[in-house]
DNA sequence: CTTGACCTTAAAGTTAACTTGAATGTCAGG
DNA sequence: CCTGACATTCAAGTTAACTTTAAGGTCAAG
């Protein structure tokens, strides 16, 4: 199989699947004669074995690091420690985003509920004095280091 | 105010500060005669409040859409409907790492609830197999272009 | 024998949000 | 007067995961 159909196939594009190649994600592959990659029918899997790791919040990085040589032969207890964590990351990212929720429900709240007898300003001074006051968040750049 | 005392108070870095201001989203400040940058005491609620709308997910170029010139005048419609926008993104992404999450876990089941009777290379083409046939997953770049 | 679809490489561009580095200026204290 | 802590600018580096571009081979069909 040509790269291009393995692209087809796989659903990813030919770029990709050359640079997965040059960072080590995937060995290098058989060539033809002429130069072209050729790919075994396993390679459909092992693509798409990547592509529902990274939906699953997995870097690239991480996923190099579980993907065994032999797609029969995992590192059992690597990968289920690998899969729990995620796991847990996942839960502190729920927290997370269930607080930020309710933040802006509360913020939302605040403006809405404007006493008929202040003008906008006055109101807007007392919901930025509280917001301000209160608790300020992990900023989202941590999150993104951690891969969602 | 110089831009130390500023960093000190609102806890950001002296180079993040200028770089807020380089790409527009602090307007350009009163300088001294020796050139340093002078603060009013109202830059520390500006940057407390940027610093706030990102740990709630906003894009520095969403923020700066919001920021009103006076912080006193704010679009009022404009701000709560992107708040409200806000709260249906994370509704979104709540609900994909639900799933992502359910996914993982039932993962984790497959692989620890090999019978007995077949060996851990049939198990792993059975889980395999399993897998690549459920649906595949958005990619989560998608995700973090849009803002988590 | 030429067109067009496909393949190859290496290098540079993309995006967001900053940081780092280099070169230089300012100022208060000892 | 010197030192050290601050300030300034501009350019370039960082990270992740790719894509795009440029310049060029390969190959089947008409």
């Amino acid at each position: 199989m040509k790269i291009g159909e393995l692209a087809q196939r796989s659903g990813l594009t030919p770029s990709r699947i050359r640079f997965y190649e040059r960072i080590g994600l995937l060995k290098a592959v058989d060539r033809k004669a002429n130069g072209y990659r050729s790919y075994p029918a396993e390679a459909v899997t092992i693509l798409g074995l990547i592509a529902l790791a990274q939906g699953a919040g997995f870097s690239l990085d991480e996923i190099r690091a579980l993907l065994p040589v032999d797609l029969e032969h995992w590192e059992h207890d690597a990968l289920v420690g690998a899969l729990t964590r995620k796991v847990a990351d996942i839960e502190t990212l729920q927290a997370r985003l269930a607080r930020s929720k309710a933040h802006l429900l509360h913020v939302i709240d605040e403006i809405e509920a404007r006493p008929d007898d202040i003008d906008c300003a006055t109101n807007a001074r007392r919901v930025l004095t509280r917001l301000l006051g209160e608790d300020a968040e992990m900023p989202v750049a941590s999150l993104r280091a951690k891969q969602f």
